[in-house]
RNA sequence: CGCGGGGUGGAGCAGCUGGUAGCUCGUCGGGCUCAUAACCCGAAGGUCGUUGGUUCAAGUCCAGCCCCCGCAA
């Protein structure tokens, strides 16, 4: 089949690559978002999708609109008779949804109609759900509304991490996108409507979002840390007013008047800090300015004293 | 020219009002113990990123260079 890919970070790459890989289809051309100055000093730096795509040989399109008449028009000269659509960070209008004879399809990491939006995967886990997964939709004009091709679901422990989750969503999903390419070519596919009804939204995060609010109960507080794991991070504030990255914790019992915040003990391997109901131990950290540490490292250095009370500004 | 932090024995840090280096962990040896990641005793290991400057004397002040990292986007 003559395939478009439409998608930008390290998610889509998954689904690029088993496309890639399958040899079935003719990948004729990849879209994705404008290099952007990143990193320290501000250099340019291409998207995980081109990286791939450029590796692979296929054209890449940047445009800053995939709606504007101009990129319409090339997208018409391509003539595909499917886009595949994986985080790609555009809107796309009704003209190009019926540009393709088989549309567009979406590579979507929630279980519809639960989680549409930008940021699926942070959420499942933010939220300490038991299970998540992959959806393929066939693509309308809302906002991830489009009707269900299909499914595949994914367990989430309790000390999965966000990045642990978005490895396994990225290699399912590439499964299932190749699965439901199969059937829609077949002509086999069936089409679900989402209850709108069910429906659940994971908006943007805001940057507001990575202070960890110690007046939580320990499992929201530890929900936090693996769900900003590994980015951006759930942060806290040192005494000394420094940044304090926590990468990995585990809840403890236990029963304390302490203020939330409060460093109640401070071991050799961890320390344990004081929530709203419960307590936390810390596992891994990464001081500001500095690389991730285990706690212990940490701990043999700076480090944090009992008594300290975190998250004070 | 985005903002900022840092390069000190294997690791993480202190020392930065100048006078040859300290802490925690680790490592090695010994001891205690039924035993131990616990405890006790002892030891090894650093030309303090690099070049030059100031000085009687620099890890500690000044300048250049190399390298690493965090944040913000």
């Amino acid at each position: 089949m003559r395939i478009v890919f439409m998608g930008t970070p390290d998610f889509a790459v998954g689904s690029l690559m088993a496309l890639a890989e399958s040899g079935k289809h003719e990948i004729i051309g990849v879209v994705t978002q404008p290099d952007r100055p990143k990193g320290r000093g501000h250099q340019m730096l291409m998207t995980p999708v081109k990286e791939y795509a450029l590796s692979k040989g296929y054209t890449v399109y940047q445009p800053l609109k995939v709606k504007t008449p101009e990129f319409v028009q090339v997208l018409r000269e391509l003539q595909p008779e499917l886009i595949v659509v994986a985080a790609f960070g555009q809107l796309l209008s009704q003209e190009i949804l019926d540009l393709p004879r088989y549309g567009c399809i979406n590579v979507h990491a929630s279980l519809l109609p639960k989680y549409r939006g930008a940021a699926p995967i942070h959420y499942a886990v933010l939220n300490g759900e038991k299970e998540s997964g992959v959806t393929i939709m066939q693509m309308d004009i809302g906002m991830d509304t489009g009707d269900m091709l299909a499914k595949v679901a994914v367990p989430i422990s309790e000390e999965m991490t966000m990045g642990e989750l978005h490895d396994e969503l990225k290699v399912k999903g590439a499964q299932l996108l190749l699965e439901t390419i199969d059937s829609i070519a077949a002509g086999t596919v069936q089409a679900q409507k989402q209850e709108a009804s069910d429906a659940t939204y994971a908006s943007l995060l805001q940057r507001s979002m990575e202070k960890i609010d110690w007046h939580k109960d320990a499992v929201a507080v530890h929900n936090l840390i693996r769900g900003f794991n590994p980015a951006p991070g759930a942060f806290t504030k040192l005494p000394d007013g420094k940044n304090l990255k926590i990468w990995a914790s585990r809840v403890v019992a236990a029963e304390t008047a302490a203020q939330a915040g409060t460093v109640l003990s401070v071991g050799k391997k961890s320390f344990v800090v004081a929530c709203g109901s419960g307590a936390v131990e810390v596992l891994e950290v990464q001081p500001e300015s500095k690389k991730r540490m285990s706690a212990q490292v940490f701990c043999n250095g700076r480090g944090v004293h009992a008594g300290d009370v975190l998250g004070e500004e």
